[in-house]
DNA sequence: TAAAAACGTTGACTTAGGGCAACGTTTTTA
DNA sequence: TAAAAACGTTGCCCTAAGTCAACGTTTTTA
């Protein structure tokens, strides 16, 4: 059950068993269907997911309705509607699951508690949010004024099997292009 | 000297003086001209920066000489080649100031020695990562599929002065629109 | 397992906004 | 402080990509 999750760990720094047992401790896991709505629009989110099977989206919709795709996490990485962890105000996004899924559960509380007592799990949320600053950064700069084909380059370069993974819709809702014009991409290269 | 920095660090957290003595100590004032380079495109970047006066950016060229700027750090903020300075990898992007600056640096040593060292300092790294995660998001969902005006609308809407503080090419590069399409909505607002 | 809903693809049409150039103004530099 | 460079604004033109609709296919659900 925490097989992934340990290596995860471990991956990131050295951890005695006391200490990781403490970890697995605050987690549970829960099996979801399909489509689970795991935060809503205006929930404050209170858990922290790590993917132990499946894969779970956080997005939004402007006022047309239109989805903007923030983020994706899949087998082995931990993802949340962070900002609204991290403040917990309204999180203004949705998460939710792209599959069945079986994820691993830790509530905020439970989560900030052993990053202050755990120094190895500090270092972990650290690399958390440094990561995702990073793949942010890329995004911004790999976006931005690049053309819709280019922005296809882009991913299928930086995270190859991108596009295997996800719906065409969810994959464009994610680069910021119609799916239109994705599907009209794809067929050109 | 250091009054900016010292509220800066308060008002994250508490901290006793001597650890806030320490943190100082790390820190030497450099006073820099207007459009000095901080960090240039292939080098790998080795400092922090804290703004005591003036204000830097962080940006990039594309292949065709298109700018897009990332980030800026005004009085009172830090700002540096993040994601260089994480992984100690060339930048492929420019810190440069954008008016006559004084700052404070840090080295990349002494700034995560004293984050291991210092708990008050971890929170302080803590923080500028989740509010450089948070503004990234927040960039990600305002630009992503929004029209020039409603960008310019969304700029003016949460960051007020921001128009006022920055050049309107630095402006629009911000953006991810032309400075010609900036400059024909600024006279329709 | 059959009906309904969602999805992917493609064609025809429309438009937001970029490129370029011109020109006056401001800023930089030597 | 004068020449040069960079910047902001505006007009004209053009194209990338969005919208909408149609239709076959896949997925969902009751």
């Amino acid at each position: 059950m925490f097989k992934l999750l340990e290596s995860y760990i471990k991956s990131i720094t050295e951890i005695d068993e006391q200490s990781l047992n403490v970890i697995f401790s605050k987690f549970s896991l829960i099996k979801v269907r399909r489509n689970q709505t795991l935060v809503d629009y205006d929930e404050v989110c209170k858990h922290h997911y790590f993917v132990n099977k499946g894969g779970i989206r956080v997005y939004t919709t402007n006022s047309e309705g239109v989805e903007t795709t923030r983020y994706f996490a899949f087998e082995g990485e931990f993802g949340t509607a962070l900002p609204s962890l991290i403040d917990q105000k309204p999180a203004f996004e949705y998460l939710k699951t792209i599959e069945k899924s079986e994820l691993l559960t830790i509530s905020r509380a439970d989560f900030y508690l052993s990053v202050d007592q755990i120094p190895a799990f500090a270092l972990v949320y650290r690399r958390i949010l440094e990561k995702g600053f990073i793949i942010a950064q890329k995004r911004i700069y790999g976006f931005q004024g690049f053309s819709a084909m280019e922005k296809v380059i882009w991913i299928k370069t930086n995270q190859p099997n991108f596009l295997l993974k996800v719906s065409n819709k969810m994959a464009a809702s994610y680069l910021g292009i119609s799916p239109s014009t994705l599907s009209r991409i794809k067929t050109k290269l």
